[in-house]
DNA sequence: GCGTGACGTCGAAGCGCTTCGACGGGCGAA
DNA sequence: TTCGCCCGTCGAAGCGCTTCGACGTCACGC
């Protein structure tokens, strides 16, 4: 193994100058770096991070802990990560990766081994047990997703708000007066994470501010209940021609049962979700959709965390700006 | 931060007693031992990774690299992933995440750098750039797959000639006399990975072996291809009655393609297939097949790596048995 | 001409742990 | 009884790096 002496032996320099040229933590003439950077890369030198860390107490490792949870979407996390880690290495960091399963404890051991620098967190819930920890550490911390009591955390997100609003003015510019949202079911509302209720606000507030006619329905995961929902929604406002979909589940059942109720999509009804890109281009009807932007949330949160290892002051919230992705559901309302 | 002597001080007892007592490489009475864990208790101490990485050269980590290619199917690498996470836990090790983005240099980087003990690369081609790197390191790796030559390299995968026999077997079973194997396209027989490859073996030895009439037709991914495969076949194998699919793209399409040339399934064709167990139970016939199974090797191939850094040694080939499980697509051959 | 700083470099200390050799005490064998 | 050995423990060295204080040099201002 070549080591720091070797190179400052090889340069004709001590270590500590060697040091101080590879990290520029002290001003080194040009001369002597260029030295350092020519024995670095004759002897091929690499530093130990172990021994790095020891003296440094930073380890260049950036934990990410990743959701097991039934009903999360793999691809999604899988982007999320491979962003993570493909930002991470343009700061020179490497990454962790904990489970969900580890918990509270993984996390405390990461940090209290002095393993990892920094954690990102996944699949925040509303009223998530490891916030506590995340609040009481010394190292820094990025949510992916809001929790009921944000406050001293730093959290980052699709704007679901947002989103909610901008599928209303979709449909809106396209001419639609009556629209309706397909949500998640009810339980989510109620316990779990937040952003199904941010996405309700945003479409009833877009819906009043464009004078629209519209309806709210949460949604039970099954092709049973979307069927229930559609019928209930023919019913309920037959001027129906705009429907948001904020449930992967139904997304294509629902479809299915407005075909089935004599709808065809776009002719009859404009149909617009809330749903990775995947689901939406896969389906018979490709839908116009909002993803959640999982690369640009992870390189986000490595800059953020980057940014509060470097002592740097960061946003304590991140909404990231939806992105519209037009397929072919929705279209122009048809003038009887 | 609570290190080693204030443990040895509460203990009463010297900082190399604590990391033997700890360790167990030395032998320690039972006495002083139970001090020394009382003391680690109280204070909650966890040793500094960095430091003891400094010391004994090793750093209880391993290295995971997962593929980026287009094609993978991502739930089984994140499947896989977790798996390692959880099993390289049980070993107290943690575990690096690097994108094959990264290559034989972050390969390279990790080791030299000393940040893992071991490597596990994933997605491994028949003749992988990664190769001579991994056989000239003098730290232990697996690889998930097979290269053309595994000579010196320890490799574990599903057994996909077994995976292949067993499904001609299962139809035999069912009375099947005539069958045929749709495989990957053809590019993959060439280039790619050797698993293509095992499965035809396998196909063919136990059609053979059972003196049934069988047939194999590579297929490329798309649906006008697998229709044009149904109906060679049919032409070519009219009284073909069992079909084993390997080639995840089209077996949907394949299934649509005999149905609408007339044929039921599992009515009148038994269809089995080598593919994720998502896809299987997703389709409209819920398909017979043998699956990738991700977690064991996982689980295995850390297993493997420990082993090795334990200095015993393994196989160099590891060969997981397929397990098929049954769902609606396949039934006895109604006879005529 | 001399004090003052900034610049560039060096030496040494020390980060927290493991490990090696050594050592005292107890015990079995001779 | 004595020798040798093993058991249990200690002290010290050292893993490879960063960082702090110090020091010499040079340029500049007065």
């Amino acid at each position: 193994m070549v080591k720091i002496t070797d190179v400052a032996r090889h340069a004709g320099v001590s270590p500590s100058t060697v040091s101080y040229a590879l990290s520029g933590k002290r001003p080194i003439s040009e001369e002597t770096r260029r030295r350092v950077e020519e024995a670095v890369r004759r002897l091929g030198y690499r530093p130990h991070v172990g021994a790095r860390a020891l003296a440094s107490s930073r380890s260049n490792v950036l934990a990410l802990m990743v959701p097991l949870r039934a009903g999360i979407n793999v691809p999604v996390v899988m982007q999320f990560a491979v962003s993570v880690v493909t930002t991470a290495r343009r700061y020179d960091h490497d990454v962790l990766l904990l489970t969900q399963e580890e918990g509270e404890d993984g996390l405390r051991r990461v940090v209290d081994t002095a393993l990892a620098d920094a954690l990102i967190v996944m699949d925040v819930q509303l009223d998530d047990p490891r916030l506590p920890l995340l609040r009481g550490l010394d190292r820094p911390s990025v949510l992916i997703g809001f929790p009921a009591d944000a406050e001293g955390l730093t959290c980052i997100d699709l704007d679901f708000r947002a989103a909610g609003e901008a599928c209303v003015e979709h449909l809106a510019r396209l001419g639609h007066r009556v629209v309706a949202l397909v949500g998640s079911p009810p339980e989510v509302y109620v316990r779990g994470t937040a952003f199904a209720q941010r996405v309700v606000q945003g479409f009833t507030a877009a819906a009043d501010r464009g004078r629209l006619a519209s309806a709210v329905h949460p949604c039970e995961a099954s092709p049973a209940a979307a069927r229930a929902v559609a019928e209930q929604l023919l019913r309920e406002q037959p001027a129906l021609t705009g429907v948001v979909v904020h449930n992967e589940a139904v997304l294509e059942p629902l479809i299915d049962a407005f075909e089935e109720l004599g709808l065809r999509v776009p002719g009859d009804l404009s149909v617009t979700a809330i749903c990775p890109d995947e689901l939406a281009e896969s389906l018979r009807v490709p839908v116009t959709s909002i993803a959640l932007p999982s690369a640009e949330v992870g390189a986000r949160a490595v800059e953020l965390l980057m940014g509060k290892l470097g002592g740097k002051g960061v946003p304590e919230a991140t909404l990231l700006a939806p992105r519209m992705t037009e397929r072919g559901s929705t279209g122009r309302r048809a003038v009887a």
